[in-house]
DNA sequence: ATATTTCAGATCGTATACGGTATGTGATGT
DNA sequence: ACATCACATACCGTATACGATCTGAAATAT
């Protein structure tokens, strides 16, 4: 008799709840994570509660204070830079793993998404665009044969869940070169060009953005 | 009135503790971690052993399972492959954009690291070898001015710590031209080669480690 | 002999309790 | 008015307790 108890702890439901609210930006960065309010909210006792948010300190996602408590990771400008530097890297060798397994529907869906972003440089819409480009750029590297590469670039992304909204708010004038290049890559893709080659420039395209960003900063 | 309260919890001294022993190889994949045997080991109660567990579990370094408690990572033949084409891209980004960084005297380091395990080549002894490799490439990638990319790297390095003490021991034949790669690693930063190449020279060496690794692994 | 059931011991999951620490507020002194 | 201190409150950190679940071994049935 196989009895498939598919009740889950109570610490991962926690997990699960907290996560999608960071993710979702429900919970900003700064968001102050009380143990005991969650619990009373979530109808359980505290001690699940603190072993899911250790987990999510663990991926950065909080940050926790001794004796003063969690909050919602804060990812100032410095980390930021770092963490697109990282993701640029991550996600070109990523979307490179993942050339052989890349169907045909794959790049008309990223195809796709890339054409709605130009649609919106008109009427420009930063939470929009930005949330597309999340989703073009997981297009590419969805087919990645190497899960280990594959979740540290999603970890990445989520990392910058609360930033993210606002990405091409601070450089506007980036979205433009922005679609540009997403359709430079996805010619590369189409012509078979050097795994290398596109490994580079999606690293390329994700680090002038940061360079865009850091130029905005400084000068302003 | 300032009173720097270094007392640290005792749930990152249970942290510290466990991942201490871990990758010390004090426990050794598999290894059955008893929350309370644990807790009593250490004088405190099983709450703060839990949440350690939970953000060592998130790092990867320990497996749970519902009801059935917690274990040493194993980390299974592909999941080494994985993780070592990970750490491949991750270590040769890193070690490029540690080159400004770099002073002689971490060459120097290096250099005298590798002559170590030149020397060993006639005795070899797997283990000893196989941790003056880890600390060959960490002193190349240690000046990293991104944190983010350099945590990742540790950890990439931390989860293999179980298999690590036996990787040249599968491979033993890997040695000889393991050292040749790090004296042309060494060369080409010491001629300030293009960042891109040495990036590419250090991301191949660790891959074809791993390539070395799978062929054994097919052909026994 | 092999398969199934039963049961006890080990271990986990979570609730509750309580002392400790940080933080804001109002009283007190200058 | 401003700084300092005392205190109340909110929240955290950890211990303890106990029911739930798993595991392996002995007992029973086939």
């Amino acid at each position: 008799m196989i009895r498939i108890d598919e009740r889950i702890s109570k610490s991962e439901l926690t997990y699960d709840w907290i996560r999608e609210r960071i993710i979702g930006r429900e919970f900003n960065p700064g968001y102050r994570l009380v143990l005991g309010a969650i619990a009373k909210e979530l109808g359980i006792s505290v001690v699940p509660v603190r072993e899911a948010v250790r987990r999510l300190e663990a991926e950065g996602l909080i940050e926790f204070e001794r004796n003063v408590g969690a909050r919602v990771a804060m990812v100032n400008q410095d980390e930021y830079i770092d963490t697109m530097q990282t993701l640029g890297v991550l996600e070109g060798a990523a979307t490179a793993l993942a050339l052989p397994l890349m169907r045909d529907a794959d790049l008309a869906r990223a195809q796709a998404i890339n054409d709605s972003m130009r649609a919106m440089l008109e009427d420009f819409d930063p939470v929009a665009f930005t949330s597309l480009n999340e989703k073009f750029h997981r297009a590419l590297f969805q087919r990645c044969p190497n899960p280990h590469i594959s979740e540290l670039a999603d970890r990445g992304w989520n990392r910058m869940s609360g930033l993210r909204s606002s990405t091409f708010a601070f450089v506007p004038d980036r979205a433009p070169r922005s679609v540009q290049e997403h359709d430079e890559i996805l010619r590369l893709i189409r012509e078979n060009a050097e795994p290398h080659a596109i490994e580079m420039a999606v690293r390329q395209h994700k680090w002038r953005t940061v360079e865009a960003y850091r130029q905005q900063r400084t000068s302003s």
